[in-house]
DNA sequence: ACCCTTCTGTACGATTCCGTATGCAGGCGC
DNA sequence: GCGCCTGCATACGGAATCGTACAGAAGGGT
């Protein structure tokens, strides 16, 4: 049975739960380019983002730009909410398009601080993401630039349901805070030893396994870290996957489209 | 009134809340070079460092090392703890000695995990070390050894009791990740123009107004973010700052030596 | 006083990446 | 079919940093 809910924090949760939380949630598309939080403003809602990619972006007074942190459908988008501040001093921007469940900041609170399931597995989303954080400070000072490329496209392939999607080298310089031309020169590489292929922004895997020997191991090392944390239970693996209360009532415009296509098995775990 | 307790997140606490946790708390001395989690390992203790320095640190397979956060008196060493994670892919080192007041992990989580002004901290303490993380993130990648040597001198200053502190050239390398021979080019500089003095790892900072010129907007954009969420409230301005709980009985052999000395002032806020 | 360790100063070729620029190509709108 | 915008390829000098190596200086131990 292919599930309706597949971002995995919600999914994970015990029917009741996820009855409870899903009446404030809504359903929005994210929109490649769009820019949900702005730097140091005031955060309304948090995202679970079902398709797609949301970038944490640290910006520099200079415009300069690099990702700090990346979320999915393996994760949300608005920690700081849940951790009792009402913004964060970076920016998070929609990469590849796809859709998401939203909620409104004050229900989240209200909703979440009242403890269960939901509130442990976010403590452990927010170690998650710390990791990721660290991580990735520690990359960017000591690996190439060709390397760090090869982590966030198995970091972006994890999140996505086919080994294909839509990210342009200038998007993907501005994540690691390098230039386009740097991008250009790196992704050749890949292509060029068969690993990966692109036209125009759109990027295929070819070679994963090939793709993670480039890699500097952080990609592994964060990897590992959210296997960890979020290693499914066997009851739960039994009780036949993820589930969705049987009286919801779609919010929104109903269902988005697509649901239930693409690979269903979640690949980051 | 100079207070007993230095560490800001206890001091922060009210009265009884103090005083409950108080009874879990041990006074251990950090050792500079010291390592307090293993990368990887189960975390024993959590530590509120009343005075010195913690590192946390991110370590490569070959041996290179990243500082991704920085604790001191303001904060806790062990937030994973808190999280729910028995441990992290980092390692915490001590980088300038001093001492701190350290609890075991159970006693922790039993104490804390009911919730409480203590809790709500915690949780604003991981969003600021979240934020500096982050930033540091996006820093390696964007600024020169200068400029990360200038903010790193910044950070350890805040959150030393004077101008002056051990810090070799060599150990500075590894927490900005660069080569010794790197750091020293680039302290000489600021040892040139005057803004910084030292010897044989006694660093003294002698014109803290020219490090902020030539530090990057990082050291500001962290030091920004902890004043925002920890901002004191009149209230407690008003009650004579910290306190301590009237009955507590010391644990470990008393108060440590030199706990009344340096300044006052906490600077970190 | 002397040794020995630790810390610092400095040098030099190699490497990575930047800043910038110029040209080509795919694909959409008209 | 023709422009035009976006995305990609490539080049070249220059800056930052690396890897490495060697030597001087400070200071503790014997």
């Amino acid at each position: 049975m292919n599930s309706l809910v597949r971002n995995r924090l919600l999914a994970a949760l015990p029917d009741q739960e996820l009855e409870k939380i899903f009446t404030g949630l809504g359903s929005v598309r994210l929109r490649s380019g769009e820019i949900l939080y702005h730097s140091g403003e005031e955060i309304r809602h948090v995202y679970f983002p079902e398709q797609g990619l949301i970038s944490l972006v640290a910006m520099m007074m200079d415009g300069a730009t690099v990702e700090t942190g990346i979320v999915g459908k393996e994760g949300m988008m608005g920690v700081p909410v849940f951790l009792g501040a009402g913004s964060a001093p970076y920016r998070a921007i929609v990469q590849v398009e796809g859709h998401a469940w939203r909620m409104k900041a004050e229900a989240f609170k209200y909703e979440v601080l009242r403890g269960g399931a939901f509130y442990k597995s976010l403590l452990l989303y927010t170690q998650a993401l710390m990791t990721q954080m660290s991580q990735m400070a520690a990359c960017n000072c000591l690996h190439t630039v060709e390397e760090r490329l090869c982590s966030l496209l198995l970091m972006v392939d994890d999140r996505m349901d086919s080994g294909e999607f839509f990210l342009t080298h200038e998007m993907i310089a501005e994540m690691l805070g390098a230039r386009r031309a740097g991008i250009t020169v790196a992704a050749g590489k890949l292509r060029q030893a068969g690993v990966i292929s692109y036209m125009r922004g759109r990027i295929h895997i070819r070679d994963r396994r090939s793709l993670e020997m480039w890699a500097c191991e952080c990609y592994r090392t964060i990897k590992t870290e959210f296997d960890r944390l979020f290693a499914v239970e066997p009851e739960s693996e039994l009780s036949g996957g993820p589930r969705i209360p049987a009286t919801v009532h779609w919010p929104g415009s109903g269902a988005p489209a697509g649901i239930n296509q693409g690979r269903e098995s979640i690949r980051l775990t």
